[in-house]
RNA sequence: GGAGAGGUGCCCGAGUGGCUAAAGGGGACGGACUGUAAAUCCGUUGGCUUCGCCUACGCUGGUUCGAAUCCAGCCCUCUCCA
């Protein structure tokens, strides 16, 4: 492997972002010069993004830092159609209010990582929509779609896949890959975009928007750079909790629970997600990653922490940090775990603990209540429910008026009368 | 358009008239052990006003004392043929 030159080639290298390069050496020079502009494109399928469209967005973040231009692509225009890559079933369609929805939610967590503007590295927003929703589609297919070989585009993984399984392919999916190549070609003409990165599941995808290029007659060659990935350590896809999606957005899931997601790592995903998903230099990471046996709990405090910051920003995360060394390790009672409103006439009257842990949203059903009671899952101040007929009264607030309820270790949730 | 196969709980998958809220596995959650880890072991895995009731095996009807299981029609998926 030839030595690398440029910053951001080192940096993608060093800390694991690098899974496939179309040309290792071109990219490494342009972005040397500084003359990187690079594209990542997402979906608006969700109203927010989450923790396995963030590898993308660090890479975007670090080409940033190491003087490229970084574009986020948002896909309201090629949501409309739905990539069939790595999916296994026909995505549902979405609605085009709906994408507008995501697409806005989705900004919130670019500003977090981007520097937006007009300037030279600023970043830049830009919807495919604008150029995908007026196409004509005799037109569309004379300039577009005659350098397409169906041939070729069947041997590709995300149709292959679903022919091989025996599974549908419509015909508006198979069009999702002639779009998202003719995306690259587009903004390689507005903006001298020339390099699209992506998740390797996109590998076939950004390659044939390369050759799209080539045959549109770009001048510049256009590159490609993917990520692996991520799976946990033990083989579990990344960013799904019992809850569901990790969100990024703190209305869809709060800072306290996300600096839990990333507190909660495999001892084994320590060092690779500290260098993936903090910015600490790498002799730092180099260090916590030696610390073994329990002392391991330090860097997923750091992991955690530094994670959050960059999502949520320094002061939420140092309370969450705050928030959890009350709970776990000094027991005490955090008031700023999450809290749930009650009426105080209801506790006042008697609030059944069914009731109560169905309101607080740590259990779906009263029938699931059950069940963990029976199981000694659930407790009230940090004492088991011994039985389903207990009941909560205004007496059970401890100190700064609040009731504690348990599920597991982990998850606590305050019952506040008001 | 013709011939066949099939649609079961979060997923995979057994079940072919009552013993079926539906085997088994995966996943998930809880417990034990730990370090808010992994591995392992144990438990749970439709809802409710829970010694009972209600809803569920693609949809709608029917046969039967009784249906996920039998019959009819419809919808959808797959395979082969045209």
């Amino acid at each position: 492997m030839t030595t690398l030159k440029s910053d951001f080639l080192k940096i993608m290298t060093e800390r694991g972002f690098m899974h496939q390069c179309s040309d290792l050496e071109s990219l490494d020079k342009l972005a040397a010069d500084n003359r990187v502009v690079a594209y990542v494109g997402y979906d608006c399928t969700a109203p927010s993004l989450h923790v396995g469209s963030l590898l993308s967005i660090m890479m975007l973040s670090w080409l940033q830092k190491c003087g490229g231009k970084p574009i986020a692509l948002m896909g309201g225009g090629t949501t409309r159609v739905g990539d069939p890559s790595g999916k296994d079933e026909t995505r549902q369609l979405r609605s085009i209010d709906e994408i507008e929805k995501n697409k806005n939610g989705m900004k919130q967590v670019f500003a977090k990582f981007l520097a937006f503007g007009d300037g030279g590295t600023d970043a830049l927003m830009v919807d495919n929509a604008e150029w995908l929703a007026p196409l004509n589609y005799i037109e569309f297919l004379r300039d577009v779609g005659r350098h397409f070989s169906v041939n070729r585009m069947l041997t590709m993984d995300s149709a292959k896949l679903r022919l091989d399984r025996e599974q549908e392919l419509s015909f508006i999916e198979f069009n999702y890959m002639l779009l998202q190549a003719y995306d690259y070609v587009e903004l390689a003409r507005r903006y001298g975009c020339n390099l699209q990165m992506g998740g390797s599941d996109q590998w076939g995808n950004i390659v044939t928007g390369i050759d799209l290029g080539r045959r549109m007659g770009l001048k510049e060659q256009l590159l490609a750079l993917t990520c692996p990935l991520l799976t946990t350590a033990s083989g579990a896809k990344m960013g799904k909790t019992a809850a569901g999606a990790v969100w990024l957005n703190e209305q869809q899931l709060s800072a306290y629970d996300y600096w839990q997601f990333w507190r909660n790592t495999e001892d084994a995903d320590v060092p690779r997600f500290l260098k993936l998903f903090t910015v600490l230099p790498i002799d730092e990471i180099g260090k916590l990653s030696a610390l073994g046996g329990a002392e391991i709990n330090e860097a997923k405090k750091v992991l955690a922490t530094e994670a959050t910051a960059l999502v949520h920003g320094r002061e939420k995360a140092e309370a969450a940090a705050a928030t959890a060394r009350k709970t776990f390790e000094q027991g005490t009672l955090a008031s700023d775990l999450p809290t749930v409103e009650i009426s105080r006439a209801d506790l006042d009257a008697g609030l059944g603990v069914l009731t109560a842990f169905v309101k607080a949203g740590l259990v779906a059903s009263n029938g699931e209540a059950r069940r963990q009671i029976q199981g000694g899952g659930l407790k009230v101040n940090d004492e088991a429910v011994a039985s389903d007929k207990a009941v909560l009264k205004s007496s059970d607030a401890a100190a700064g008026g609040v009731i504690k309820l348990s599920l597991g270790k982990k998850k606590h949730v305050l019952l506040k009368p008001v």
